[in-house]
DNA sequence: ACGGTTTTCGCCCCATAGTCGTAAACCTTA
DNA sequence: TAAGGTTTACGACTATGGGGCGAAAACCGT
């Protein structure tokens, strides 16, 4: 599943099936595994298909899937990958391709629903213990902006003093001592920021049981 | 792969494979996936061989793997698991099975001690902003007992102090009211203590960009 | 009664997050 | 040029939660 903040929402991108089971109604882009294939290989070159794969900020194994019930003719498995796309990119996608918000998904094909939610969640969790937003944002932005980014992957408003400075004092964020042109109304212009590293990194040592020793940063 | 605190230190129980490939080297054990079955109940089925999977209190999807190289002739998916057993059992292991010190790993054939150092990563992470601790834990016990199985699948020394403190504002432990008779030693008697639940719960909100409100809590 | 041992618990410090108010920097319009 | 509106930046204060430490409590043995 491949998610992007376009519009202020938070987006997955589906296409409608032609062929059933379940012909007309939506599903996550995906397919078959070809074999010597690895997971991740085949997830990229089914993805491709429907969006520019170098668009792809983050890719990550979401969970797999083996109940019997849920494809209704042939038993199949099927291994979830989670993919962003930065919001200031704004892929092609065919005709029987379109981004919808993830609060309001239409009927899904097969368990693509609880998966698609499950996206999400993950997506949620990292944000906050993780550098993964630099997969949802721009090269540069403004606070404002990461703001209107965070608070549309989370759910919920985010205040942009402590997201800065939360980000900073981690050294998620980095200064890139320019700033961006006030809109029309005006506004004092926003300094801009860009993410210090664009590869997965934790950046929260989860509180108690801490070992001695400055903070790691390890990927996951 | 399975986990559990024993003499001190995280030990995973391995057996011994009898045929090629990598015949006389260590593997986790698993097996084959039958059709129709879900890959939960498939590794519950094979462990069942090893272990007495009653003593299972957690059991969890960790990863897929499927590089090609994995597997010397036949090219072979992998799923993972993650299974925990609490350090009062002592189940019957067969012959060709034997628990090891996570920190001191025979060669493991194919991936399996990558998946191995996965796993216990994955527990140390989770110990940290979860519950998980009821799954290494026997019913009842004393913090300095928790605080030494903590140690021991952290890899790191805990103060009891903080894990009792901790603990208890989390809601994650509460107090039985009943005391451990102090050893031949002496010493003052210790509180027990019980999990309040046994089923996996996420106990620490990830600071920032916290969702007003209380606390959640729910299940990963 | 008196050390030795183990557990418990209160106290203080510090790091980090959340809130709020004010100042700064820009726009447009008069 | 001045004034009012808008947006961003930043400091001050508060709240929460973890880490460290030492004293007190509760048991053992001699």
């Amino acid at each position: 599943m491949v998610l992007q903040v376009r519009a202020g929402e938070l987006q997955v991108l589906l296409w409608q099936r032609a062929q059933e089971p379940f012909a007309d109604s939506w599903a996550l882009p995906g397919g078959y595994l070809e074999p010597g294939e690895t997971l991740e290989q085949s997830i990229r070159r089914h993805l491709a298909e429907k969006v520019d794969v170098r668009e792809l900020a983050h890719l990550e194994q979401l969970e797999t899937r083996s109940e019997p019930e849920r494809t209704p003719d042939e038993w199949q498995l099927a291994t979830a990958y989670l993919g962003l796309v930065p919001s200031d990119a704004d892929p092609r996608v065919p005709d029987d391709t379109e981004w919808h918000p993830v609060d309001a998904l239409p009927p899904l094909a097969f368990d693509h629903e609880s998966i698609a939610l499950a996206g999400r969640e993950r997506l949620r969790a990292k944000l906050s213990y993780t550098n993964i937003g630099f997969a949802l944002a721009p090269g540069e932005f403004t606070i404002s902006e990461l703001r209107d980014l965070y608070g549309a992957a989370l759910g919920h408003d985010v205040s942009a003093t402590n997201l800065q400075r939360v980000l900073l004092r981690r050294r998620v964020l980095e200064s890139t001592g320019r700033l961006r042109a006030p809109g029309p109304t005006g506004g004092r212009p926003g300094a801009l920021f860009r993410f210090r590293t664009h590869a997965l990194e934790v950046t929260d040592q989860f509180a108690v049981l801490r070992p001695p020793g400055p903070a790691r940063a390890f990927v996951a």
